[in-house]
DNA sequence: GCCACGGCGGCAACGGGTTGCCATGTATTG
DNA sequence: CAATACATGGCAACCCGTTGCCGCCGTGGC
């Protein structure tokens, strides 16, 4: 019969090991911390002892007098959005690098939920990374009052930031589709607490007046599949041959929409994404996109808050900034000038839209 | 000009409440830890005091005594892999609920990593879910013997444990594909330090045996896109008309591979995945696949580790078990008998594969 | 032979709560 | 009115390391 009650042994503490080694406690705690203060013999000694007895330094009892835990938060805005499973494994290695422990936080594209985890958890690390944070500025500002951020994702004045060009991004897509012959590009917005979202609206307003491409705007919607599934409903309503959407997920969710109403992609319509996630690559048409350095804006940010934590000061000047690339696929083609066989098909859709047609 | 030396604003005690409530330490701490024990009035304004003062209780300092820090650890084998996006969600859920914070570990599917970072965070939580674990038995039971621990995923003797019914899956697969024509069904394996893995496995042999369909295994292949079209090509080397793969990535990254070298699925070949991820609805054709109640997994497992630290005994006996159920899309079709045009052109990859093949 | 100095180890205070136990003061009971 | 019970608050020890400071001792210089 196996013994069910959980055995008593107690954790061993330096008390137990100085004993043992017949020193005291600060030299035990010494020999860990700081052994070139003790002798070497007597170090090794209290290390024997240590590792007979299965003494583990316990990190809560440093933390109280060090204040320092060596742990950091990262704050993701969502699990489910493949964009920050690259970022996290950047952050993850660079954490890693520096012997600090990750707790990453899921805030489910939640304000409150957001302020609510990392309230809960700032005093239990040494420092925070912020990616895409729903947060309010001045709840940012609050939070870097009282531990290092790094705030990713977003430009914030007095906080240290680490952001893709998205601008010059923007630009690449409009320019790609300038070529392509479009000269009216929709942007399909997604969340409006979401700084990136501001940033390419913006960026693509700016583009278009240069290339003099006409632009306009659709939306919020939710940075998902289902979400870009509503704006292609909305886009039927008021056509446009270039899209370009907030997130690749919304633009996947755009190209399934209009193909279910008869829109063919990139026949009709060209649509870009943004961020280049594993599915841009597997989904039919494969998806032209815009795409970001994932894993080391993770690690760079990651890097960034390691040197505050160590007494930097914080680079909180201009952000740092880093490149994108435009991914071309086949979601992306010449603008259809005349209304062709498809193209009339979208027009007889739009008087009478077909919910079945997507059914063979 | 900014002030850039940090406020030494020090952190506030409950010392320092005390002073200024005109009471003792431990009365404040009373107030907060245990408000019965105190008088209403005292408390309430100890708690205005706090308030004002800003006091927050220090979570570390309170673990040194108590030994509950109040957060458990969830490792996930790997967090590109989205079917841990939504087990993370599930967890997360149930630890909100119980007013505990999970902090996420990603093992990156590599043993010695796994190890190091429960070895790391061990002391730090008061339980920890392991999802999917790459670790040994023995490194797992070891984990066991110092704190609560629920594993997910895998069965585990003397250890309680959440498993889905991956056998009920398997058998409903294959009757799928048996209904509609198929005598043979391929496996290709993930990796095999997963337990589902062999259970998987397993299970289609025994279905194989009482629906007398023949059944082979392939593989190891790694669980990825990419290990499904290395998966692809050994599948060319011995054709089948039916393939169940490890899970969904695998089975994209098979459907890619084999179309890539002429293959149709599901005309020639029918594919069924494991776990319902996202892209396998957004995929072309859409993936058949067995479907697992992923939320409710993390939450179940997490509730459990929850009542064992408030020290219930932990089930240990049978695993609980999840239900599955048989998503039916595009990827599975009836067999097709004689060699089409389609089948004839398989075989002549077969003979002399043309790398170009997917080009246009 | 004396002094200065460096290496090494110990003492004790500290960090910020928690909790067993005791000392009051008040309410209840006989 | 005495005896008892209970509500409330304080004392002090404790959790487990860390660290400033001091003392001891051996060595080397003069």
């Amino acid at each position: 019969m196996p013994d069910h009650t959980r055995p008593p042994e107690k954790r061993v503490t330096i008390y137990d090991v100085a004993a043992e080694a017949d020193v005291s406690p600060s030299t035990v705690s010494r020999a860990f911390s700081r052994p070139s203060r003790v002798n070497s013999e007597t170090a090794d000694r209290i290390r024997r002892v240590a590792e007979r007895l299965g003494y583990r330094t316990n990190p809560l009892a440093r933390a109280l007098t060090t204040s320092r835990t060596r742990m950091i938060a990262l704050v993701i805005a969502d699990i489910t959005n493949p964009v920050y499973a690259e970022i996290v494994r950047g952050a993850q290695e660079a954490a890693t690098d520096g012997e600090y422990t990750t707790v990453l936080i899921d805030a489910q594209e939640s304000d409150r939920l957001e302020r609510a985890a990392v309230e809960r958890t700032m005093s239990t690390v040494d420092g925070i990374v912020l990616a895409s944070s729903r947060m309010s500025d001045s709840a940012i500002r609050m939070v870097a009052k009282q531990r290092p951020v790094v705030v990713l994702n977003r430009a914030l004045a007095d906080v240290p930031c680490v952001v893709t060009d998205d601008p010059r991004g923007v630009r690449r897509a409009a320019e790609h589709l300038g070529e392509l012959g479009h000269d009216h590009i929709t942007y399909v917005a997604g969340p409006q607490a979401s700084w990136p979202n501001g940033i390419r609206w913006r960026s693509l307003l700016e583009a278009g007046m240069e290339l003099e491409i006409k632009v306009r705007q659709i939306g919020p919607f939710s940075p998902t599949m289902a979400g870009g599934e509503r704006a292609a409903r909305e886009l039927c309503a008021r056509p446009a041959t270039a899209v370009l959407a907030f997130n690749d997920q919304m633009a996947i969710g755009i190209i399934r929409g209009l193909s279910r109403m008869g829109v063919n992609v990139p026949g009709d319509v060209s649509v870009v994404g943004f961020d280049n996630i594993l599915a841009a690559d597997i989904v039919t048409p494969g998806l032209t996109t815009v795409a970001a350095p994932l894993y080391a804006e993770g690690s760079a940010a990651t890097r960034h808050l390691l040197t505050m934590i160590a007494g930097a000061p914080g680079h909180t000047g201009r952000p740092m900034v880093l490149p994108v690339r435009l991914v071309v696929r086949d979601s992306t083609a010449t603008r259809n000038p005349g209304p062709g066989r498809a193209r009339r098909q979208w027009a007889r859709n739009r008087s009478a839209p077909d919910p079945a047609a997507h059914r063979p």
